[in-house]
Parts: C-alpha cells; sequence; structure tokens
DNA sequence: AAACTTACATACATTCACGTATGGTTGTCA
DNA sequence: TGACAACCATACGTGAATGTATGTAAGTTT
C-alpha cells in the first residue's frame, strides 16, 4: 500500500474508530479482536497499531470522540450563577435523552459502554478515568443544588442526596434504554420522565 | 482422583461456582479461562466440564444462585391485593437495597452483571432471559400501580410511567453502588434514597 | 532530487483457550 | 460381590489473538 497523505490517514483513522463501533457493539470490546476491526475498516491490523497502541487505546479514543461535546455542554449548565439552574439542568438531562435518541452514534458508543465491555483488566485504566470523570460531574451538581439552596429557590434537600439521585436516575435511564432502544419513545417521553 | 460421593460433588460443584465468581470479578466474564476458575477451584477442567456444559453454563448457574430466593420475595409483595401495596413496594425497594449492602455473594454476583461482562455472542441467550425477567417485574409493577389507583390510594399517574421510572432509578442504584460500593454508606441511605 | 519519514501491509513467534477424548478410581446398586 | 456408572484428571489437537519485526512505496522536507 502506497503511503496516503496526512488528510488521508486522518480519514483511516476515523475509519477505524468507526469500524471498532461497529464490532465492539456487534461483538464485545473483549471479544472483538483487532483483525475484525481492521477488516471491518478495510485495513489490516499494521495500520490499526500505526494509530493505536492496543485495544484499550482503541477504546478511549472511541469514547472521547462523543464525550468530549457533551462535557462542554454540561459545563454550560454549571456556569449559569443565578436563581435558574436547577432548570437549566433539568432542561440539559432532557436534552441528553433526546441526543441520545437522535444521535447513533453516541447510542452505539454508550451502549457499549453499557452493555458491551467489562471493566477488568485492559480496560480498568479507563474504567478509573471513567469514573473520576463521574465523579466531577456529581460534585458539580452538589455544589449546584448548594448554591440554589442558598438562594432560598429551592426547598430544604440534602444536595449530596439530591445530586446522587438525579446522577443515579439517569444512569438508569440510559442503562435501561440502551439495552432495548425500541422499547422506549425516548423522543416523546424524554420530559416527563425527567 | 477417585469418585467422590454425591454430597462431595454438590460440594465441588459449589466450590466451581465460588471460583467462578471471585475469577469473574476480577477478570471479567469473557477473559476469564475455565482453566484460572478450575485451579482458583481447586480442581482441574475435567470437574469443570462434567458439571457445566460451558462458560455461559457456569455464568446462568452462578446468576440462579443469587437471583431465585430474590425472585420468590418480589412475588410475595405482589401478591399483596390491599391497599398497602405501594408502601410494600417501597418497603421491598429498600430491603432489595440493604441485604446487597449485607449480602457478598449477592454484590459479587450483581457487580459481574452490570460491571464485568458484556451480553454479545456467548452470553446472548443468557441476556434475552434476563431481559424477560425484567419484563416479568416491570408488567407486574404496572399492575400493581393500576390496582392501586383504581382503589383511590395513589395520585392520577400514569402506571406504566411511573413502574418504569422505579425500575431505571433502582438499576441506576444498583448501578452505581456497585462500580464502588465503599462511596456509599447503603446501609444508612438505603431508606432516604428510595 | 536526495534523504528522510510516514503510513501502512506482511510475516513471524509465542501464548493461550477451547472442546473432546481417554483413562482411572471408587461409590452405588442389583 | 461384581458390574456399572459417576466423578474427575490427563492428554491431545486445533484455532485464534497478540505484539513485534520487517518490508515498502509514496509523501515531505531541505
Amino acid at each position: 500500500m502506497a503511503r496516503r497523505t496526512k488528510a488521508e490517514a486522518e480519514q483511516t483513522r476515523e475509519q477505524i474508530l468507526d469500524a471498532a463501533e461497529a464490532v465492539f457493539l456487534d461483538r464485545g470490546v473483549a471479544r472483538a479482536s483487532l483483525k475484525e476491526i481492521a477488516q471491518a475498516a478495510g485495513v489490516t491490523r499494521g495500520a490499526v497499531y500505526w494509530h493505536f497502541r492496543n485495544k484499550a487505546d482503541v477504546f478511549d479514543a472511541m469514547y472521547c470522540r462523543v464525550h468530549l461535546p457533551m462535557e462542554d455542554l454540561f459545563n454550560q449548565v454549571l456556569a449559569l450563577e443565578d436563581g435558574g439552574a436547577v432548570a437549566a439542568l433539568r432542561d440539559f438531562c432532557v436534552q441528553s435523552l433526546l441526543s441520545l435518541a437522535r444521535n447513533p452514534r453516541r447510542q452505539r458508543v454508550y451502549s457499549i459502554l453499557f452493555h458491551h465491555c467489562e471493566f477488568s483488566d485492559e480496560l480498568r485504566d479507563s474504567n478509573e478515568r471513567l469514573i473520576a470523570i463521574q465523579h466531577r460531574g456529581l460534585a458539580s451538581m452538589e455544589a449546584l443544588f448548594r448554591r440554589e439552596r442558598a438562594l432560598g429557590t429551592l426547598p430544604n434537600v440534602c444536595p449530596r442526596l439530591a445530586a446522587v439521585t438525579i446522577h443515579t436516575a439517569m444512569l438508569g435511564l440510559y442503562f435501561d434504554y440502551l439495552r432495548e432502544p425500541t422499547a422506549y419513545d425516548l423522543e416523546n417521553q424524554a420530559a416527563p420522565l425527567v
């Protein structure tokens, strides 16, 4: 195979990540081999090992591709200082579900995260990073509730408990929806569920 | 190795399941080999293949060992016909969490279910059965809410939506707690969370 | 345009897991 | 008290995945 230009190389990198999504979803992360991913991407294992160190590296890159944009959105909500933060948070939850229902890539990746990978051995590091991310999110939410309570716009609930409740409820929704997306009508039920 | 008596054979079967819990938890279901499980149980692969057909069969047996008792408890709640079913359901949820916090075996097995196995390929059948179980539970809860609403003991909420909400919230709690049990104080927080 | 590097493909060696087949000892039952 | 079958260990063959090492043609730099 001839050498490609930089833009072409970046494109094959994306192809590999696309293929990884499909193969991970179908076979599970642990059982997916880099050979399968390479074939699905129309390249060989050589290309995969050029762009990534190993399977865990592919996994992390695949996750970052969908998570980073979402994190930005969440930070925008946290930046709100006025008394409308709770409403903004509720809206963020709804938007997050709608985005999940509409964006097939997010569906695939989060479905892999929840149901098609096991965080042992090679993905242990990835898992620790994910947990750290969730911790930051939880702490931010707790701070948000604390601020809002100080403003008197909230009943007297424990901020920590409120944050954990919202967090786990959203996790459960993601988890159950992604197990069988066809059983839900997220498009219309996102708002009432929240 | 000489032949054992029936009771001894049953005991090695249990040993194998115990070992499977430990190995699945540490290495993940997909990466766990039957050789590792056998060694952890103090036997050889021959014993494992005698008691089980393959890894998926071990997995199913391990799950049944902790799930069947819980299912009985749930059915008792559903059998209540009077107007106190909602309170009983709430109590069941709390008890379920407390049981999770206190029973190490349930912790291990459900941790494997949520975080250390991927339902693709060999476990696909197991997953379908799990989903079917959840569907029955959901339908039962929906019927419970419908009955209670007819009795006038409930505000006018959609039974289906209520059941789904409870269901996903509990899923999220299990999911998040089992990811890092040390971060929770389930023993004391079970009631308020519910 | 030569020298160098990129972007892959191909080849190789090693390890490991699976399923089965076979062997052996001893409870169990007629 | 044999004969059988249960219970488990051992041995075997096969396939597949991983990481690395090497080959190579084309882009890129000077």
